[in-house]
DNA sequence: TCATCGGACCAAAAG
DNA sequence: GGTCCGATGA
């Protein structure tokens, strides 16, 4: 037992309480990882069996780092605990069950992109305004209500969501759940709701089930739990119900996956839930310094529905927090990787002590551009993970197609790919036929001279027996073999090998990549069914770090601020602090909405040991196009007592804003009314409207209040005027007849500039 | 049927 | 800056 001895109190009695309904509320860097670890340790030196604890996790990077933690303490032992992501164990338990659904145990996981084609041509075989009906909307409108447990048939008689879906005129959306769910059911495909979904039906249908799982998993854990949704609390709550030997850890302040259904009244309602339930409180950060643990409680504290918690350091007090401000994001860019080499050599630390943080992936490039050219090493985590590249997918869905000839989107994906002549028509008559008789779209292609010309059900027949002689080879082959049998034999192999482009170089690379993979997994000996069906089957679960071969380099990490949860560095820099970037534009309707934001915020500031980096940009390239950037309110909300010098939200005085390439602090000065506006207040105009120039300096003009342009028919030179981008001038010269009259501005910012009257936006000052 | 090109629309987060 | 989709010509 000589493992509580490096732990505190409450930790040490949230380790030792195993038996009935524990809750850890653990603050950030409290340790959390500790105690699971330690509990799972402890219940296996206690004699319970690792086969009988299911410990739930919400990201494989979690789970692995778990396993191998508690690997570290109690051994090989480790590897027979249950432990995985909610859609890893549940998929895993399904491939038993299924069948008792009606589903194949071999059932297709359909991912995201699956899921989307699938709607896509629902909505086109609908005929339906896809614009209206945006797939994006449908999927998010279908995830919601399974998320919820909410069926077709409850969807479809449900008064209110039909009132709202009438309300929003998609009065349709109940009608293409219906036939989604049917089309995933006949392809023998589930997607990543489903297979929450589906576990819930199984365990609510099949008492026998319920009742195996109920006695299998006799000590229950949940990490992150604040992030689970209605599907998973009922889940566990069932799994849990006779023993409720159920422990969940989680963190409300933590809680930011709302927007895939979370709800945070799961962690807040679990003392109703569980009456007689432990609750420890793990409120000393150890991670941080005080003036980071301090900065993060004074973010949080603007958030009003919280469970009560302190959570304090007892660390050195620890560098105040810099806040450094970029013209662009390029420039951000280059100053973060500036600033990370002078800390390191300043601190003599490693590239691995660094994290760069920010709000949406696409961030990435312009920190990469900069970072490679001092040449610091890094790695970006997230993001595209291997398994999505096109060329992989590609084969891959040869393989489902393969094992599970009623995958639709897999056959839709390859059944001209490579080109073998089946053109659109063709498909859609297949479609049609399917559709008719009922049948799948394989079973159409092999009756292909029944529904379709001599030509192309010549190609389409040719199609159907290759696959079927893919799965006559991999009956009686390795997984390796199959698997080099169905990339040569359908064509691909060569027509990425013939692509001699960089990209096909390095698709074709990616391609042996995955049969290296292959070959390596056939020849374990840990596993006994090593076919390339299991190999397969779960792939659309993993993410990059499944991947990864596990090699320790010495990188910079990059990454999302949602991927980050749980890591800690002792240096960070959060970049792109600003408003509609983060908190992001979407969020800014509701205070729901805002606060997720902010609890973003706050985990990323937890993240730090030793040194926080807050950044923004004054402009950055979205969508190809210059955009003007106000830093975001949530520095606004630091106590300026914790920062080295004091961040004041207001716009710079131009004339000294561009004297430096470099970045530089904000001067202090006082705010003016505009920029004291309500809190919910929509941003100014000019602040998301792009702005089509390339001139780096012509962004820094913020328009002045209730900016509007002036009719300059009566132009007369020597007036003042502003420029909505320029700033302020004065008429030079006038020339050219209307409606061509061209005028040269001197810019006080920017100097000279000619502009044509007819499109440039100028404001004329009254003198 | 296929390849190319240009325009529209877009990028919030992840299993 | 990237992707997807439809139009266009071969």
């Amino acid at each position: 037992m000589d493992y509580l001895q490096g732990l505190n109190q409450s930790q040490k009695d949230a380790v030792v309480q195993t038996e009935g309904p524990v809750m850890i509320v653990a603050g950030a860097g409290s340790g959390k990882t500790r105690v699971i670890t330690y509990r799972v340790a402890h219940l296996i030196q206690k004699g319970v069996d690792p086969f009988n604890i299911l410990v739930l996790t919400f990201t494989n990077k979690a789970a692995k780092e778990m396993r191998n933690r508690i690997t570290t303490v109690v051994g090989p032992e480790a590897k027979n605990i249950w432990m995985g992501t909610f859609h890893s164990v549940f998929a895993k338990i399904l491939r038993v069950e299924a069948h008792k659904i009606g589903y194949p145990n071999n059932f297709t996981i359909y991912d995201t992109d699956d899921s989307k084609s699938l709607l896509k041509s629902i909505l086109k075989e609908m005929s339906l305004d896809d614009k209206l009906y945006h797939h994006n909307y449908v999927y998010g409108r279908i995830s919601m209500a399974k998320n919820n447990l909410i069926s077709v048939t409850e969807y479809q008689q449900n008064e209110q969501i039909q009132a709202d879906d009438f309300a929003s005129g998609r009065g349709f959306i109940g009608k293409i759940y219906e036939t989604y769910a049917n089309r995933c059911f006949k392809a023998g495909a589930m997607d990543f709701d489903d297979l929450l979904f589906k576990t819930n039906v199984l365990l609510k249908e099949h008492p026998d089930a319920l009742n195996k799982y109920q006695q299998k998993f006799k000590y229950l854990m949940v990490d992150e739990y604040q992030d689970t949704n209605f599907s998973q609390y009922l889940i566990v709550k069932k799994l849990a119900a006779v023993r409720e030997n159920l422990c969940v850890v989680g963190d409300d302040a933590q809680s930011i996956y709302a927007f895939r259904g979370a709800n945070i009244q799961n962690i807040l309602n679990f003392q109703k839930d569980y009456p007689d339930v432990k609750v420890y409180k793990l409120e000393q950060n150890y991670r941080s310094t005080q003036n980071i643990v301090n900065v993060a409680n004074s973010i949080i504290a603007n958030n009003k529905n919280q469970l009560d918690k302190n959570v304090f350091s007892d660390n050195e007090e620890g560098d105040k927090i810099k806040i450094t401000r970029s013209f662009s994001d390029n420039e951000e860019g280059k100053v973060v990787a500036e600033s990370i080499t002078q800390e390191r050599g300043n601190n003599n630390l490693n590239w691995v002590d660094f994290a760069i943080l920010y709000r949406t992936n696409a961030q990435s490039r312009s920190m990469e551009e900069a970072l490679r050219k001092l040449n610091v090493p890094y790695k970006i985590y997230g993001g595209q993970s291997f398994y999505q590249r096109k060329e992989i997918k590609d084969l891959i869905a040869y393989f489902r197609l393969t094992f599970n000839p009623s995958d639709e989107e897999a056959f839709k994906r390859v059944i001209n790919y490579p080109a073998r002549g089946i053109g659109k028509t063709t498909i859609d008559k297949m479609i049609l036929a399917a559709d008719q008789a009922n049948k799948t779209l394989f079973d159409i292609a092999c009756e292909a001279n029944q529904h379709l010309d001599n030509r192309a059900a010549t190609a389409v027949g040719n199609f159907s027996i290759a696959i079927q002689s893919f799965a006559v080879v991999a009956k009686t082959s390795s997984a390796y073999d199959a698997a080099l049998n169905i990339a040569q034999q359908s064509g691909l192999l060569k027509d990425l090998y013939d692509d001699k482009s960089v990209e096909g170089l390095s698709r074709y690379e990616n391609m042996q990549e995955l049969l290296n993979g292959i070959k390596e997994f056939s020849e374990r000996e840990d596993i006994e069914d090593r076919g390339l069906d299991v190999f397969m089957q779960d792939v659309a679960l993993l993410t990059n770090d499944d991947n990864d071969k596990g090699d320790n380099k010495d990188t910079v990490s990059l990454m999302t601020i949602h991927a980050s949860k749980g890591l800690e560095f002792p240096q960070v820099y959060i970049v792109g602090l600003e408003e509609n970037l983060f908190p992001s534009q979407m969020a800014l309707n509701s205070r729901a909405d805002l606060e997720e934001e902010r609890r973003l915020f706050y985990v990323a500031v937890t993240r730090a040991e030793k040194k926080l980096h807050l950044s923004y940009a004054t402009s950055r390239f979205r969508f190809g196009t210059l955009v003007n950037c106000e830093p975001s309110r949530f520095l606004d909300e630091i106590e300026p007592k914790y920062l080295e010098i004091e961040f004041v939200k207001k716009q710079q005085n131009n004339s000294q804003s561009f004297g430096d390439e470099r970045s530089q602090w904000q001067s202090k000065t006082s705010k003016t009314e505009a920029q004291q506006g309500d809190f919910f207040s929509k941003p100014k105009v000019a602040t998301s409207n792009p702005i089509k120039t390339t001139s780096l300096l012509a962004k820094a003009h913020v328009p002045s209040a209730g900016f509007a342009p002036s009719d300059t028919s009566k132009l007369q030179v020597g007036q003042d005027v502003e420029h909505e981008r320029f700033g302020f001038g004065k008429v030079i010269s006038l020339e050219g007849n209307k409606p061509d009259i061209k005028a040269t501005i001197f810019f006080k910012e920017i100097g000279q500039k000619q502009l044509l009257l007819k499109f440039a936006k100028l404001r004329i000052l009254e003198n």
